[in-house]
DNA sequence: TGCGCCATTATGTCTAGACATAATATGAGG
DNA sequence: CCTCATATTATGTCTAGACATAATGGCGCA
């Protein structure tokens, strides 16, 4: 086992286990050195992971602290619908409703855009609801896809590299027409997920995905630490 | 500013623009280090941080690649409500409902445990339900708290220190009894989010809590990297 | 031709030492 | 007793060099 990982994992122990409590003193660089038989530098690396993961605080000349926990941060996963719903053994396929080119999009996604509309089905049975404006400023080949043969979402996985994204979730209840196209009762809770992506500041895709309240849940674990 | 910092922020620029393409290869350390006329060191740093946030993937012989955009992660804050209240400048208050002694606790909170129930008002109106299990057996101060006072979620974080959590987010229609408590029509769509909470590896708390649709958003970030 | 071994190569990690930086503690002066 | 300058100290970062490790590509042998 590494010096440097082992230092971070017996202090990230001590700490989860509540043996070192919340503003606790960590010994110094020098003294954790000297205990377990490395250079300082090497402490310093454990100690650098420890305090980007949140689970310590350093301040100079004071020393390290364990840190307070935060209220409550987790790393959230929206999983790829096709994934998802083939993790769970069922067919998997996407609709097409429609797909128009529109001149102005919307307030999260102005300008020129394709506008595509469909159902996620899984198991013969629709699942998500989806809306999305793609701006044609920023992808133009967009134009040049088959939205019929392939999600929206899985081309631009494809085309888009790396992204920045602000998603939005909420409860809400379905209009008349999408419970209708979700197969669902007209006051049954749907989930809604916004999700805005950008690309160097620049606003790439806007999608709205409504999921049936009885079939999708959202899980998110909170682990600070590696 | 930095050389580390410098290399790791003009690489991850250079990924999050589009100018390099994900599966593209990034220069060797040498190379890295011969631009920057710094240490091999100090690339290995800014390199090490890129790969910890997922913007690279390193390989051994093979080098340093852009790395494939997950499908979405996020990083999510939960907020503490009796915060979240008061940062929209509205007035907190915590109403205890009942607070029982529970030799059972439930399946995701097995054994003695403390059974809460309460309501998170804002500006006078309820706001989110919660049902709270505390597990006696890890916490046992809980029995000497005065839940009419402070919020157990509140009091928890004073005295609990680092743990793990899983959430778990979903659309659901109230029941009446629900309903009438939030004040709202028995057929608004509410968010529910449930948490357990564990300390070394045994659950500390579990808490469901129910939020009006129509007054709460859950916002989640993606920002790869620092 | 095909298989397996080995040299090469790029990352992974560490060391010992150095200097920078920032915040605290201390002491001098008012 | 208060205030401000200074010394101290722990973290923050870097360097140059070394060795470890793993995967790849090519070479040699069958």
């Amino acid at each position: 086992m590494n010096p440097a990982r082992r230092i971070r994992d017996e202090i990230a122990a001590a700490i989860r286990s509540g043996e070192w409590r919340p503003g606790d003193r960590v010994p110094t660089e020098q003294e954790l050195a000297a205990r377990y038989g490395c250079a300082r530098a090497t402490v310093s690396k454990a100690l650098g992971e420890l305090a980007a993961s949140g689970l310590v605080e350093r301040r100079r000349k004071a020393g390290t602290f364990v840190a307070h926990p935060p209220v409550h941060s987790a790393v959230m996963t929206v999983p790829d619908l096709a994934e998802l719903i083939a993790a769970r053994g069922e067919a998997y396929r996407w609709d097409l409703l429609s797909a128009d080119t529109d001149d102005v999009g919307e307030a999260s996604c102005p300008g020129p855009a394709l506008r595509i509309e469909g159902v996620h089905m899984a198991a013969g049975e629709a699942f998500a609801l989806e809306r999305r404006f793609i701006a044609l400023g920023e992808v133009p080949e967009a134009l040049g896809a088959d939205f019929a043969a392939e999600a929206p979402g899985t081309w631009l996985l494809g085309h888009i590299p790396w992204t920045q994204a602000r998603h939005v979730i909420r409860a809400v209840t379905p209009t008349r027409k999408e419970a209708g196209l979700l197969g669902v009762n007209a006051s049954a809770a749907c989930l809604e997920l916004d999700r805005t992506t950008w690309r160097a500041g620049r606003v790439v895709t806007h999608v709205r995905q409504l999921f049936r309240g009885d079939r999708f849940d959202l899980v998110a674990d909170f682990n600070a630490g590696p």
